[in-house]
DNA sequence: GTGGTCTAGACCACG
DNA sequence: GTGGTCTAGACCACC
């Protein structure tokens, strides 16, 4: 898992969308326990402050608990992921509307530009 | 024309991709000139520093060029201006579709997303 | 290291090309960790944002970058300083010749002026 | 004679230097008359003032006179173009030996670099 | 008038 | 500690 953190936005937040992303995919699941802040660090190659950070902002959000002495979880409770899962669609797909927009097109334009790009090849394609 | 500059993006940024956006839906053509960096600096409310850092960045990118004494024009080279529409668009789609994978969604599901979302009145919407 | 920056060129681009100079004579390497902007602010006698500039310019051409909270440092890769090196030196003798022929100056001229020249004592001999 | 004045050398001075150019290499020669202000412009494609300045620069270097009414001319003392020659020369060669040096390239490397530059196919070859 | 550079001093997020 | 951004105000050369 060795990442590159280039992006200008903070490491911290590019950890935590990762994990999100990890459970909205269902890849970690509800109640999972995570890897402690020195395994993660060392996964990550990064300072461990900046692990707990990351752990810090998933439980101000509510997505994850930490339990003394045991380490971080994610919350039981199904109904919070699957909140989480509409709002990061709900995000995704609003920002992508607006920046279309703003560049001129209609939603007849954005529709066939969306689905030409999917026709042809999308280079992630699996 | 008050903007609100609260995103975490650099204002510099910000007032470059407003004015490249305007370029893309053709609202500054070819050729035009753009204010004058204190102009535009009075207009946004910013600091004249933050523009000319804007205007050097559009010039990097090569859609402005600077003449001495005269100010700054959008270039001439319409294909430059098209090359950027391009870019941008495949920018937004991009990282749009990325998104959306790494949110666990098929192809099929991003159209039929997309196409919800756009039927259920768009706020945006004109 | 007291500089005297008279010159019609900006400082900050005369500090880059003393930097660059100094990558291409190998006296900084590859992975070297330049001085922190405050640092060769109070070493050159220059506003730390001019040296800011600096650095932005640096990393825009690709030989440096900065990681956050640590500095910046010149790139590993060798073979991007590989291709300054030639393409600094490419430079100066290409202009070297132009400027001869614009003075009227033929090849063999050019390689017998600078035989000539170097021969008769250059000031700067070591 | 479209001129191309992107570079960030003022324009009054780039004009400046062509001329002076044209006369070491004698296509204008001693005595005689220089284009009026109001036709180089036209010519360059400049403001007249640009002209003006270009003109008042090469008089205070003392190789053209200006005679009222009737135009400005080159100075008939050929030693004046002679010293001109051997000047610009000098700087040339000067300075190219300085930036070789900044790139620690010895004595010996600046004439081999040199003739290996010009055997293999100059661009600017006639 | 125009853009370009520089200083001084400040605040911020990040590691 | 690090770099990144911003403001305020100034000076400059150029057209």
């Amino acid at each position: 898992m060795a990442n590159d953190f280039s992006a200008s936005k903070p490491i911290y937040k590019q950890i935590a969308e990762q994990l999100l992303k990890k459970m909205v995919r269902e890849e970690i699941k509800p109640g999972e326990k995570l890897p402690s802040v020195r395994e993660l660090a060392v996964q990550t190659q990064v300072n461990p402050n900046t692990i707990q950070r990351t752990y810090n902002e998933m439980e101000r959000m509510g997505v994850v608990e930490t339990r003394r002495g045991q380490g971080t979880f994610v919350v039981e409770n199904t109904e919070v992921i699957d909140e989480l899962k509409r709002e990061m669609r709900a995000e995704v797909i609003g920002q992508f509307v607006q920046s279309m927009e703003e560049l001129g097109l209609s939603k007849q334009d954005m529709l066939s530009e969306l689905d030409r790009y999917l026709q042809k090849g999308d280079p992630n394609e699996h």
